[in-house]
DNA sequence: ACCTGAACACCGTTCAAGT
DNA sequence: ACCTGAACACCGTTCAAGT
């Protein structure tokens, strides 16, 4: 007989709602922004009550930091990958990426530095998310990983310095034109060190 | 006979209504945050139907437009007021002023920077305020004011890594402790310049 | 374990009507 | 010119009830 393989059942509401509905967020959040995410709409999208969230996310909170969470996993591949590319020059190598990210997902990006980060509780999936993106910037900014979990000044002072140009690029405070050109522009004339 | 002076009236509900719901809507950011913002609310804490305030504002992005603007021009003067006591290290006086205002105001300072900056038309208020708190920033950090509106790449960085900071630090993500121990520390590794 | 439907207390916005 | 009250189309959240 066939494999216990679990089917999609007939009446098509709910394989597995949870998923579902962080990548729709995800979705609503790159085409409408953040003010367009509702759970009722996110419920009415995937064919299913609007108190289906409810038996996977406490509250709407829940649910934006699971998306917030993503975005973070995200965030850090794309920084690894950037800082593969291009070895010999971390910090313009991390910080092409870090201002590429945000400018490519401006709202997800929002998300994730919004007010729900700051309420994070330090063993959350978002927290943990957000940890290991930070990790990455660091690591492939100096050679040693996070010691003690103090963070060097220098580290943040660049992780500083690329995190303002990405959001002030995404606030449309930047001049415009390609803003690639601009932030390595910028880098070139910063100094970090003692 | 007395001057025309306009007294209040006994039914208290106009005055300027429209001052009233910006004071209140700064209030209202300052103690329970943007999230708490709604405009009922602030028609009921005027005293006032809920139709009101439509009188003065278009709709509710219009009235945070205003409080955004507001925010600018507190922000200016705190930044002004910064940079006259310190005029040696202008990086550092400016640096301190900036981040100071962001943690002492950490809602009203994501509602300045937030998406309703990036939507302003160039003639608005907002975009008026903003500019204005942008130019003390230049102004201080170097001689010459803006010149043909072309943001000079240094002025950016320091723009760029002052408001990391700034955003870093409401966000949480950045080390306890006393702030502006931290900011000074991290400042003084950084060298802008050719 | 997961989902539904009704219910409650809110919203933003519009509009006729009042003064 | 400014304000009110009713109305409309939404929200987030809770809860009994269903399977």
């Amino acid at each position: 007989m066939d494999m216990a393989r679990p089917k999609p059942r007939d009446d098509y509401h709910h394989g597995d709602l949870r998923r579902t509905l962080v990548r729709r967020a995800l979705a609503v959040l790159e085409r409408d922004g953040a003010e367009a995410l509702s759970l009722r709409a996110l419920a009415r999208a995937a064919a299913v009550s609007h108190a289906a969230p409810y038996n996977h996310f406490a509250d709407k909170e829940a649910l934006l930091a699971a998306v917030a969470a993503e975005g973070f996993r995200r965030f850090a591949t794309a920084m690894t990958d950037a800082a593969a590319t291009a070895p010999a020059e971390p910090l313009a190598a991390i910080g092409a990426a870090y201002v590429a990210f945000a400018y490519a997902h401006p709202a997800l990006f929002r998300l994730m530095f919004g007010p729900a980060l700051a309420r994070a509780d330090s063993g959350s999936e978002l927290a943990e998310a957000a940890q290991a993106a930070y990790a990455v910037l660091v690591q492939t900014l100096r050679g040693d990983p996070t010691r003690a979990g103090a963070l060097a000044d220098d580290g943040l002072a660049a992780w500083a310095l690329v995190h303002g140009l990405a959001t002030l690029l995404i606030d449309g405070a930047l001049p415009g034109g390609e803003p690639g050109a601009l932030v390595a522009r910028v880098l070139r004339r910063v100094r970090i060190g003692p």
